[in-house]
DNA sequence: GTTTTAATGTGACAATTGTTACATATCTAT
DNA sequence: ATAGATATGTAACAATTGTCACATTAAAAC
């Protein structure tokens, strides 16, 4: 629940740990041996294609965890991604028994889990859909419909092409479109949303 | 794990549920409000865009269970897809207390439960790497892949087209591509892998 | 204030996928 | 055997996305 953090603190087996920004915490292919419950921060799960292509996955904020490490730990199987943090971040360090005891004995840290699960399905599945059926200038819509109007988002569409697996170029063309229809503003290294 | 089945068998408070073949089992937004876990048949899950395309997210065998169902009633969401029986299909049904329940209770129905969002979840990253990163071409022949060479496929280019968000068209053109290749043999309503 | 670096703009072209509009072939029912 | 009905083939064209090759511009570093 919302509460992991206090309950965390309060169990004194949980190491703390602290990561600076652009770690790679995970790479394709390990072993996961704890879950890390984010305390500070932002840590980036993304996909990476053959040809370099990239793909985010989802972003991890403070009081969540990701749901593939659990998946991986709970399934003993290899991590699928790569995860990266975008910012300094502190965590609690949760092993594999641990988290499987808490799992039977703790309620809250059962409803915890299960709503990362759950919630991370969710937005997978949003993403399937979003692949499947919307262009790239929907999606790109769709990005940037996440933040209020007049905000001032800092992202270079490198970095936006990148997240949605696709390339610069493709992505300055269709925000141009965007601004000339009066959707954004562009700036270099942010964009507003009118 | 693998004996849900005889453990559900076990417990007198659940119910069996028989469905014909091509029925909708769950609509679009629906809620939930029983999980079932399939004994016999076969079921499909699937996301319709606007347009009307199909994409298909994953398919139910006998001792598997809907993990979208699960999702939604631990966390109270309306179902975001839709499930139709492909086979006549028969189930066991739990109602949300006994899922909950169980969690605490059962070790047994909890690892199933676990191994359930965990197995799917892996599932959906497939997908959505497929679609962010694949043509449509590889995408057919992972399709095909997952059968054993020299099998008899019945499947129709429009099946086919439905179930990956694509036309019959383009499906029926890129097929005609892996036969000139020598990988398949099509036949009206089957496909051979060579 | 120049220089350097990073970010953006843009045109031309290729590849992939979708659409339209039929033709043809193969099964099924009578 | 003939007539639907269903499945497949295919050509032509449009739309979207990706790629290449630069030009331009804004910020940062010196």
């Amino acid at each position: 629940m919302k509460d992991v953090i206090s309950f965390l603190e309060s169990q004194p087996q949980v190491q703390k740990i602290s990561v600076p920004a652009n770690t790679v915490i995970c790479e394709f292919g390990d072993t996961c041996q704890n879950l890390v419950v984010l305390k500070a921060g932002k840590v980036k799960i993304f996909r990476v294609g053959e040809d370099g292509r990239r793909l985010t996955l989802y972003q991890i904020y403070p009081g969540e965890s990701c749901v593939l490490t659990a998946s991986c730990l709970l399934n003993n199987k290899s991590f699928p991604a790569i995860a990266i943090t975008e910012e300094d971040s502190e965590g609690y360090v949760v092993s594999s028994h641990l988290l499987r005891q808490w799992l039977s004995t703790e309620p809250d840290w059962q409803a915890f889990i299960f709503d990362l699960l759950s919630q991370r399905m969710g937005d997978l599945i949003e993403k399937v859909d979003h692949l499947a059926f919307d262009t790239l200038e929907t999606r790109l819509m769709q990005w940037l419909g996440e933040f209020a109007h007049g905000t001032d988002i800092p992202i270079t569409h490198q970095a936006l092409a990148e997240d949605m697996a696709s390339s610069r170029e493709v992505v300055s063309r269709l925000l141009k479109k965007l601004e000339q229809k009066g959707i954004v503003e562009l700036h270099r290294g942010h964009i507003r949303r009118m």
